[in-house]
DNA sequence: CCGTATCCGAAATGATACTG
DNA sequence: CAGTATCATTTCGGATACGG
């Protein structure tokens, strides 16, 4: 009979973790849009000059996506006009260094 | 006036890197193939298996982007009945490491 | 055994005009 | 300023039948 089956699984990748990776970095500019944003907060209008060609639906979609993936926060200013801003979350900041990394698979392969 | 400007760009991404390592990470199944793949050689057959529900036409489109990507190896026998074997490239091992980490993304947002 | 060819529907991306 | 609404276009994933 088995005994001690410590390390029986040779640490079999979980379909269900990649897929909730890749939809934090999925998309054109989802990725693009996390490590531009790094540790600072910007403005929706500054996050729009960082990322020339991406159109209007596409970063409000993928913002919307990102915060409710719990990825960055996005906070309303109630003034006129209107201000908003967004900051990488707690989780958001604690995958950066994990996503950074990504850009040197980037560089092995060019 | 500007001197010694060493550092002036805080590490702005790159796109055409994050590009790049999205194209060996993206779609529904590339990461997981790499991942399960691993160290190890495998059929088409045994990887077929390994993804149960790919359809055939994207296992074989998979398999042929990461060879031109230069993940992966593809080495046929000519035998019969043909078998052919993946194994990863030596680039693709270096990249392993990071690719296994990208799973903590998926457990930091689940 | 190891794929390719064809067709289809769904999803992602984009251009542009408009609104609180 | 910070988005939404609408429509057009492109890309992707999958089912299935067939080929070397």
């Amino acid at each position: 009979m088995k005994q001690g089956n410590r390390h029986d699984l040779p640490a079999e990748p979980d379909y269900i973790l990649i897929s909730k990776a890749l939809e934090v970095v999925s998309g054109k500019w989802r990725l693009y849009l996390i490590l531009q944003l790094g540790e600072e907060t910007r403005r929706y209008s500054q996050l729009a000059e960082m990322l020339p060609s991406i159109s209007e639906k596409v970063l409000a979609g993928e913002l919307k996506a990102l915060v409710v993936l719990g990825v960055i926060d996005r906070k309303v200013y109630a003034e006129i006009p209107p201000r908003v801003e967004y900051t990488l979350t707690s989780k958001g900041r604690l995958a950066l260094p994990i996503l950074r990394l990504l850009q040197e698979i980037g560089r092995i392969f060019n």
